[in-house]
This record gives C-alpha cells, structure tokens and sequence, in this order.
DNA sequence: CATTCATCCGAAAACCGCTTGCATCAAATT
DNA sequence: AATTTGATGCAAGCGGTTTTCGGATGAATG
C-alpha cells in the first residue's frame, strides 16, 4: 500500500498470500474457513490497520451501515434522549447514526419515507412516537426489506418490532400514590387524541380510580396536547372551577409545568393548594419549583434496546427486554389536601 | 430495466442513446455538454425516473453526501435546534444529516473524529460549541480534506469556516437594558472557563457597564458552568448577600432559571425584588413564571447557514451571513430596582 | 497399497453503479 | 488544408462481495 493512503482488502490479500475472497470471508466471519488462515488474516490486519470501506460494503451489499431515527418533530428533549440511546446501542459497532425528520401530516408521507430508505438504504430505522403508530410506514419498511423498531406504547402484538414501556401500568401507580395521600378529587390532562400513548395513561388512569373505587368525574378532565400552552389553557380552567380538584395528572411534564404555572397565576401554591403528577421525568421536571413528581420514562433505554434489536437481533437483551418499566420518581410537588 | 429493480445509469444512458460518461455530466451538471444532448438526457431521466445511487457515487467520489455533526453535548435544546437547522439548509438537497457525539475529555479524541472522517466520509461536517474552538479538530479537517464550519462565538478570525452570534454586542445591549431601567447592583453569573462564548459574554457585561460609567464589583460574580445546578448555587451566593443586587444577568437561561429558583427559595419575589436575565432563550425561558427576559441566541439560523456554506458555498446568503444578530427579547423577569 | 470419488477451500473473474482519464471525432477557425 | 475547439465515448477504476470452478485433501473402496 502506498504510504498516506488507507489500505485495501487487496494489501491485506496480498501480504497475507491469500484471495480478496478469503479475506471477505474472514471480515465477514463466515464459518467456512480453515482456523489457520483466519488467523494468519486477521494478523495481517491488524498490523497493517486494515478497516473495510464502508461505501465499498454499501455498494456491494445494497446496505448503508447507518441506523436511521425517524421521527415527526416530537419533544426536544425525547429526541435527544432517543438519539442517545441509539448511540450507547450503537457504540462499538461500525454503525452510524442518521436523523431523518418528516411531516406526519404530508400527505406524500410514504413516498417521501420510501424514498429515503430506498436511497440511503439503512440497514435499520427506529421509528419514533408519533410516526412509530403509523401501520402503513412500518409495512413499508417491511416491503423493501428494511429491518425496524417502533418505539412507544405501540399495540404490543409483535415483539420482534417493538420496544414500549408499560405507561398503563407506571400511570396507575402515579395516580395510586394520590389516593394514597388522600386525594379524591384528581382532574386529568389528556394528551392528544388518537395516539396510543395518551389513551395508555388516560386507561392507567381509570384503572387506578377504579381499583380505589373512585368513578371518573369527567368534569375533571381536560383535553391537552402534550405542549406547554396547552397545558396552561387545561390548568387554568380546572382551577377556575368553583370545586376546584386538589390534583392533578397530567398525560406529561410540559403541560404539569403549565398547569404548575396556570395554578399559581391564580394565586394558588403548589403543592399546598393543589398537588401535581406529570409524566416523561424531563430534566425540567426538577428544574421547577416546587420539584414535579412524576413517572420516569425510560427513553434512553429504550432507544438503547431498539438499536440492539437492529443491529444485534441475537443479543439476550435485545431479545428478552421489550417492554420496559416506567416508575415513579418522587420529587416535592405533591402533598396530601388541605382538609 | 428490469420491473421492479431502480433504473440505473445504464438504462438512461441505454434508453437516451449516449454513453455513461454524458449521463454522469448531466447529472453532476458539467458544462462541456451541448443543450441539445442535456434536454435529451433528462428528458428520459425524469421519464424513467432514475435516481443516481448514492452509495455507488459515494464510492467513486471518495465522498458520502452526508453532513455531520459533530458535538460533545452540552444541551439538548441547543442540540436539536442545530439538527432542525441544519436540516433547514439541506433541505431539497440529496444531503442527509449524521450526528456523531464525541468526548471532549477524552485522550483519543483527534483519533476518534479522524476514524470517523477516514471511514465515513462526510461531505462536510459541522462542528458544534465547545468542541467547535478545538484548533486541532479543524486542522485535522483541512488535512483530511474535508469541508468544515465551526460554530459559535469561536474567534472569528476566518469566515469561511465561522457562523457565529454577535454574543458580546448582545450581551452589552442586555444589561444596557437593565442600567436603563435603574439597576446598578447587576450581579454576572459565569459560563465555564476557557471557552470562547462565556469570555465574549463577560465581555459584554464589562462593556455595558463601563458604557454607564460603572465599575464592575467582582463581588457580585460568580461562577458558573451553564448548568441548572451552578445557576441555583449561585443564585443562592448571591441572594444572600448582606447587600444583595437588584438584579442578575445569567450567561444562559437554565442558570437563570436556576438563580430564579434559588432566589424564590429565599422567599423573595421575581422580579419585583430581583430582576433576571439570561441568555438563549431556550423555550424553557417562556415556560417558567415569571417568563425570562433573555437573549435570543439565533442557533436554528447559524446552522441553517452552516449547511448551506458547506453544500453550496457560492450561496448568496451562506457567504454573506456568518455573523448573526443576538437580540434582547422583553418578557416578564425584569422591573425597575425597588428604591 | 493404489485408485476413485466426494468434500471443501480458495483463486479468478464478474459485479455493484457511478466517475474519470484519455481517446476520438466532427465542426469551427485560420 | 491544417489546426484548434468542443462534444462525446470507451474502458479502467473506486473497494468491496459473490459466483464459478479448479485443485487439494482425505476417506472409502477393491
């Protein structure tokens, strides 16, 4: 090889005394290979510095070594959360990590995602909440042949494609803590319509009154959207009312927070006067005052996981843990009711 | 073509009657090429809509049209609107964006990043604060032949490869802000030490009030290290003070965030016995109450423009636009000082 | 012990789809 | 007619993978 320039599959061939082919295979840990010569290659290697070209590969196998998020602009931070987590799944491996936003709402959606993969050819997408729900992206994926993960408190029917978190569950313990320090009165924020994550907390929710035999008050929930301002609009109007509720859960920190902010505008302390529960456990979560209690939500991990899946689908980890735990995380923005 | 199978280069160059060579001029619009020839071109291109496959080129260009960035993670706001600008200016492009985390601290970071370089080839690659100040990082760039613009208040010594925020001029009009509203107790809260950005926003601080005709008092700055934490320490330093300031400047939002959290704590009110302002205007600072008077840091452009000098530097606007206006946004954390 | 046959490994060549150096050729210029 | 110029094509890469197929090896058989 010449000096300054990377070296090739051919040096390696060449030094070794062996084909291109057989250093293929060794690269490619085919098992049809004599274990003298594997290691003889793998000497070479390592000597020369050898590492295959990844456009080479890609050309070749019709497969870009990138893992690509997919995501319809949610939360700044979840998306963080998501790309670190794929990283830590990826890290180690020759992967890469490619962004690919789209537009929920576009109605060339498909075509535009079918563009992408047919293009860049990923050898995996994850698929982040919303678009993660969208049946008609995952079957596409599918189609061409495209490994994926949806991510979120997607239907739970295929394990194999899927990594969730038990929302339902982690909700009916939040809202059991409330009834637990007493409340009765806990008004709900809901996230938006349509999506399976807001009608998994919505259903914990139930199911937590119903097991302490409360019955849903509707006049206590408010339709919310999962943003700050939304949760302001739905905290302002429960406070508003003239039997005021003494909690409130909402379906994720940002609208607590502004339920939080909504609440205090009108004169009220909090937790004193009104306790609040949120969900995600976002770093802003502890950055108000009071600290919002809330549901942990294992993002991280849980991108963590679906990279493994992608890219290690034999991994024990990827394989067992596809329906991780949410958990409560006390902090100070609950107190039992003024009597 | 074959149904099914993506046309390639040979079918269009089959189909329109020419050779590879003149499709491969179409595409990559060479101009040694009669109008004639070209129309014909890509008339059957857009018929049989083919589409160059972009692992192949990346082969034969040594070249993956990728842009990368590159960051050692301070904050995930800041994070993801640099991806949604950066994307902004790749949009309609063939480029696609790859987020590649590295460590700051770590020994072997020149390795990693020219690993990455050699390996995946970026087309170009922004470099995202603090790692952007790395001299080393953007020597290995021009030495690898790769396209690289550094971001942030790096010293603008070369505008070719600088999109940064007129931070100091900002900063200076901010506090000016608060002089004009009585305040002269204004207390600083630093970024961390040895980077670029909290140098130039200090200096601001100390322009504004020598323009006034005051004195800075280092006992009224303290450290900090952008962080949420290092805002409610020094925040809690400050508020108690025998003589405490009317007011605080805070390097960014999370520790003004955290100075307002601090503050409240000590049972006083904001603003009414201590105005605040930060610096970002991260949604973070319109989601607290009372919301923050800050500095709008104009990221989401800077990395607009940062791919656009990296995919098309003829760019009218990429070339002219390399240092962005901060500018002061007028919430609710700032009154005139109790007298 | 010699011969045959199945087995398996590895070398050579084709291929993935695009770019490019060099050659060619027709048209335009002098 | 000779020379320049601009447009175009051929074929050889880029650095891997995969198919084909010949040769070596070892076991089975007579």
């Amino acid at each position: 090889m010449a000096t300054g320039s990377k070296p090739t599959i051919n040096d390696v061939a060449r030094i070794a005394e062996v084909s291109k082919k057989t250093v293929s295979r060794v690269i490619n840990k085919s098992p049809l290979l004599s274990e003298k010569t594997r290691e003889r290659v793998e000497k070479v290697i390592a000597e020369i510095g050898y590492v295959p070209n990844p456009q080479a590969r890609a050309l070749a196998l019709r497969r870009n070594f990138v893992i690509a998020a997919i995501h319809d602009n949610p939360n700044a931070q979840f998306l963080v959360n998501v790309q670190q987590g794929i990283l830590e799944g990826l890290a180690g491996s020759d992967f890469n990590l490619m962004v690919q936003p789209v537009d929920r709402q576009s109605p060339t959606i498909e075509d535009d995602i079918r563009d992408f993969l047919e293009r860049q050819r990923p050898y995996g997408v994850v698929l982040l909440p919303p678009v993660s729900e969208n049946d008609a992206i995952a079957r596409l994926c599918d189609e061409l042949g495209c490994r994926y993960v949806r991510m979120g408190s997607v239907k739970l029917d295929e394990a194999e494609h899927t990594v969730s978190s038990n929302d339902r569950q982690a909700v009916r313990e939040a809202v059991g803590y409330l009834i637990g320090k007493g409340h009765r009165r806990i008004a709900l924020i809901e996230g938006p319509k349509g999506f399976t994550s807001p009608q998994e907390r919505r259903a914990g929710f139930e199911e937590a009154l119903h097991e302490a035999g409360l019955e849903l008050d509707v006049s206590l929930v408010r339709p919310g959207s999962y943003t700050f301002e939304s949760g302001v609009t739905a905290g302002q109007s429960l406070v508003e009312m003239e039997t005021r509720p003494t909690a409130i859960f909402a379906c994720n920190d940002e609208m607590a927070i502004g339920a939080m902010i909504a609440a205090r505008r009108s004169g009220l302390l909090i937790p004193e006067d009104l306790s609040i529960v949120g969900f995600d456990d976002t770093p802003l979560s502890s950055h108000v005052w009071p600290s919002l209690t809330t549901v942990h939500w294992p993002i991280v991990d849980m991108a963590r996981i679906a990279a493994l899946k992608l890219i290690a689908p034999e991994d024990a980890e990827a394989n067992a843990r596809w329906l991780l735990p949410s958990s409560l995380v006390e902090r100070s923005s609950v107190v039992p009711p003024a009597s």
